[in-house]
DNA sequence: TTTTGTGTAAACTTAAGGTTAAGAACATGG
DNA sequence: CCATGTTCTTAACCTTAAGTTTACACAAAA
């Protein structure tokens, strides 16, 4: 669902650093904008609502500081992610970095690496909860939101058929023994009758639309596109 | 609302960092946790569930970013913050570390100052998501101001009611276990009936004259329009 | 053909929520 | 401190649809 492309504005007055840091960050997937100056930065902070923006300390026409209070100040970037670069590195400027509202504050001069390390762990942050769904071909499921979407149409399953297809789904495939399922799902100690399991399957083909369970007589099920 | 002290615990083998860390973020109004080494820590955050957890990476029994593995893997520790603290500077494990899912990642020696700086910083994000207003569609929730609007028309519910709509809407979509409305709305200890719940929903339900809560039968609740 | 295993539809059972009203618990303003 | 109004919780009952079973049809293997 939230496969847009996070979008990061870097303001640098060093055309150097634009070009390094964007073309790092390019390569990770970003959409990356420049800006040159502190006055250009909040301009386009304000058009492009970028998800993430790093400022450079030392820039003409407003340092980053400046930039930060100020868009910090406005409800549309209470949630924008704000990294400082700078080469100063003593202490005092960090403290007033952090303390301005920046969520993080590296030191020039830095490895692209390391700042595309912290940019990704900002945003795993900001995300969470995700790497639980699980997503196979067309077809997403999501143990939190604990609902299946078919190429992005919602399908409420029921609580049954979910985990059953959550189970199936899990390892894409793999033959699940009717026994297997069983216990997995209904627990060692309730017993059903043996076509209890069939009329689920039966209802979340049903419903799913799509032949993505497949039967192996006198085993068990699977699921595969 | 959350006045409590934030809890925090640090891990590492040295005990003057240990000691020196812990007068500083005392004094700054933290409470204060820690523990010698790898297993220690586990065991501790384990118990005292803290907000905060500072691993120094080299550790006997279990290195930080083991410990951090671990403890991400449980869905308890997905909310807490996590800062490497170590003697290694070199580029390399700062990549790994933040891969590993920290949240931040500081070189020794390092001062105190900034420490609290990072810490500072944050929590300060962390808040950033309570307190703030919700928009969700023509949904407007401000708990600051305790009201919700829809359609801009204003809306009065009462605590109970504004409360159970907040924490759904919080994270649109995902649903909430009645047991885990019970816990963040409720708290532990007190103990209501079964279908209170349900009361209240209802209440929000009429209220709202909106269908935006969703049964999810035999699970729970959600917000979704 | 018989056997074995699965698909399907419909009937049944029941657990989970919805609804309502009534009375505690709490708050507020004289 | 009481009167009043509001909010919260409970209990009893109602409704619904999830889950299961039954019964039978069908297909493939033996």
């Amino acid at each position: 669902m939230d496969a847009a492309p996070k979008r990061i504005l870097i303001a640098d007055d060093e055309p150097d650093i634009l070009e390094i840091v964007s073309y790092n960050l390019q390569n990770e997937g970003f959409e990356v904008y420049t800006a040159k100056n502190g006055d250009e930065a909040i301009e386009r902070a304000k058009i492009l609502h970028p998800d993430l923006i790093i400022l450079d300390i030392m820039m003409p026409k407003k340092t980053g500081v400046e930039v930060c209070n100020i868009l910090r100040s406005q409800s549309l970037f209470q949630e924008t992610i704000i990294i400082f670069l700078t080469a100063l590195s003593d202490e005092g400027s960090q403290i007033k970095g952090l303390e301005t509202g920046a969520d993080d504050y590296i030191s020039k001069p830095i490895s692209p690496k390391v700042l595309i390390s912290r940019v990704n762990a900002l945003f795993r942050r900001l995300n969470k909860e995700k790497g639980k769904t699980i997503n196979v071909g067309n077809v997403c499921i999501d143990p939190v939101r604990f609902n299946v979407a078919v190429n992005n149409n919602n399908i409420i399953l029921a609580k049954k058929e979910f985990e059953l297809l959550h189970l199936l789904a899990s390892k894409p495939g793999r033959v699940f023994l009717r026994n297997e399922i069983l216990t997995q799902i209904w627990g060692t100690d309730v017993i059903v009758g043996d076509r209890t399991i069939d009329v689920h399957i039966r209802k979340i083909r049903q419903k799913l639309e799509l032949d993505c369970i497949t039967t192996v007589k006198g085993v068990g099920y699977k699921f595969e596109l």
